[in-house]
DNA sequence: GTGGGTGCAAAGTGTTTGCAAGTGT
DNA sequence: ACACTTGCAAACACTTTGCACCCAC
């Protein structure tokens, strides 16, 4: 997501924060920040970590309290990776159809979107009597370019 | 699935035990003989109940060191389905390619697979750059019969 | 007999919450 | 001023583990 988009998003969460009528508090203005200014992936710790370089008296509570507004007023997606822990997606705003393949040889995980799949998913659920509202795909795979080079251009692995 | 690939899904589980060199005990034989029982997706804590209907002296310890042992072997997935618990399907075995999807309204949970969603996930990881391993894909939906009728045929909600 | 298996209860781990003090509006 | 927020630490819920005894092979 561009720079420009993820500021758009920010402002209108910080709508969403006013609607509301909740308050604005420098803890959450550092963690609003964090999560808005990263692509990545993130556990609760990190985002705890990485709000903390920007306020130090962020606690791991208000971290907890803050993630379910994100992902209520939904900028950020919940995630299960299958690893130990939950993970949240923080560019969910912009493309909410996105899906996740993730590789088994270097953890790397990719964005994509396929507005085919997305037609199928409807006519599937339609087929079985529904209408689909959400959906999400993870896909697990290796690596072709580790296969044939013996290494991977995603990562060094 | 049906009585009889159950069963012989049991049998494919019981080998794979031989062959780890792992004992049968009385324990296990009920929590085995509770998964390959039922259709149904299960949390840890009724696989603990359901066993110990059959075998009273099932600890909540052992249930949870059977069940890796089920996912290992690949008999048992685990899902998350976003609820506040870890369920295990244990209809992974003779379709190891199902996806499910789940009714906001009713909470029925739909099992279905489809060849060219299948097809459709390959192309889109090998465009990536990858070879798909394995795939998980979870719709949500609410029922139609739900919207039009004021019922559904899922469940009475 | 031996090495894996068991139940129990204690310990872990990630997350939530009660409370008294603090603060944005 | 008032209601929302905070950090802290205790509480929680789920899962794992150390231990001494047990039992399948």
């Amino acid at each position: 997501m561009s720079v420009a988009d993820k500021e758009a998003a920010k402002k209108r969460f910080l709508e969403f924060i006013e609607s509301k009528n909740l308050r604005m508090t420098s803890q959450r203005q550092a963690i609003i920040d964090t999560v808005f200014g990263t692509d990545e992936h993130f556990t609760a710790e990190q985002l705890l970590e990485w709000s903390k370089e920007k306020d130090q008296s962020v606690s791991r509570a208000t971290v907890y309290r803050t993630l379910p507004l994100l992902v209520e007023s939904g900028f950020v997606q919940e995630m299960d990776l299958g690893r130990e822990n939950k993970y949240y997606d923080p560019n969910y705003a912009e493309h909410p159809h996105h899906n996740h393949l993730i590789c088994q040889d270097c953890d790397k995980i990719v964005e994509f979107e396929d507005e085919k799949l997305e037609e199928l998913e409807e006519a599937i659920s339609n087929r079985l009597g529904f209408s689909l509202r959400t959906q999400k795909l993870q896909i697990s795979a290796s690596c072709d370019q580790l296969k044939k080079l013996g290494a991977c251009k995603n990562k060094s692995c």
